[in-house]
DNA sequence: ACTTAAATCTAGCATCGCTAGATTGTCAAC
DNA sequence: GTTGACAATCTAGCGATGCTAGATTTAAGT
């Protein structure tokens, strides 16, 4: 009997749709539009249904920040140049990490800033958020001696340059010396 | 007649109840606790008062979030030990500014992370946020050839560690080897 | 065709930020 | 003093929100 494959299937199907509507909302609208009815609006269900697949509106908002990260990784790998050396190359992930940051600011927001209910540097921490964690760790580790403590350290120095810029604490203007400043820092021995 | 005066006298005391309701609550309970209604009931009067001395709910966080910024300014300079070389003013300060961050969640939140309305980097920037940045600045300036720039990526660095922290994505136990080696990277000419 | 269980919806609660309009209190002119 | 005008304040309500209990429809198994 498929019908419960078939079941199975379309919830699926129907959570993903969930996501895509969420994250769409957030990007065009900011989080504060997306709500659970305009959510459940734009799938065709009733509000309880969400609650069939999500505990509440900050799993939503998780599930969008896992989907991110499933793209900040990989996006992260991507931009260090093919010859590019050790110090290059923490160059090319600086600045790749700040423009996901300021191009997809909802996502950036639902990853880091809005509460997700996900859990970082813990034991049940999803690969997902551990690859990222790693694109990281990977161009930093020639220059340190302990790459996951310098490592949280690059990563906080690019999320605060995120977030203060994204908050007008800090002149945009200037933010490319400011990577600048960062890379030098980072790209020697420590 | 001192009518007028006394008026004026009394709604200053009464906004200055309304910020310290504010701010309890936050420490308290969390700002998503803070209520407009909550408020009113606190300084006893009804709600539309509120609307009298601020525009809208954020206006009270910004209000909260200058008078954070009229006690982060000055206990950061006060964190500078007398006789302390300029690589150690650096750890001072850096080290004064996570305790702030830590101990004062909320108000630390109403400075840099919720909406306030208040603006920074402007030609309108408040005289106590120019402080603050200022005592940021003092201790960067030895090493570096563009203050603002400098300062701005120190600072930036600071509130990414903080942030990070308090949402659980880096390991607070490793707080003190992450300040160590940011102020190491600080603390040399760049 | 009928029963039962799963899927889904309707309707509602408590709460929120904010405001229009009524009501109270206080002053100044007569 | 009385009265009229204005300022200060409150009551009551609007349109939202997240979330849920209970009714209702749909579909499955016999």
């Amino acid at each position: 009997m498929g019908i419960n494959e078939r079941k199975e299937r379309e919830r699926a199907e129907r959570e993903l749709r969930i996501i895509a509507a969420a994250r769409m909302l957030a990007e065009r609208d900011g989080w504060a539009s997306v709500t659970v009815r305009r959510l459940a609006q734009e799938i065709e269900y009733s509000q309880p249904v969400l609650y069939a697949h999500f505990e509440n509106r900050d799993a939503i908002v998780g599930a969008v920040a896992l989907e991110g990260f499933g793209e900040l990784g990989p996006m992260l790998r991507a931009s260090v140049r093919r010859d590019a050396s050790p110090a290059e190359a923490i160059e090319d992930v600086a600045t790749a990490y700040l423009e996901f940051a300021f191009e997809r600011p909802a996502l950036y927001e639902a990853m880091f800033v809005l509460p997700s209910g996900l859990r970082f540097a813990k034991s049940d921490t999803p690969q997902v958020l551990r690859d990222t964690f790693g694109a990281m760790m990977a161009v930093v580790e020639p220059f340190c001696a302990d790459p996951e403590i310098t490592t949280e350290t690059f990563w906080a120095a690019l999320h605060g340059l995120a977030e203060l810029e994204r908050h007008g604490r800090i002149r945009a203007a200037f933010r490319g010396e400011r990577v600048k400043r960062i890379v030098g820092m980072f790209a020697i021995a420590n």
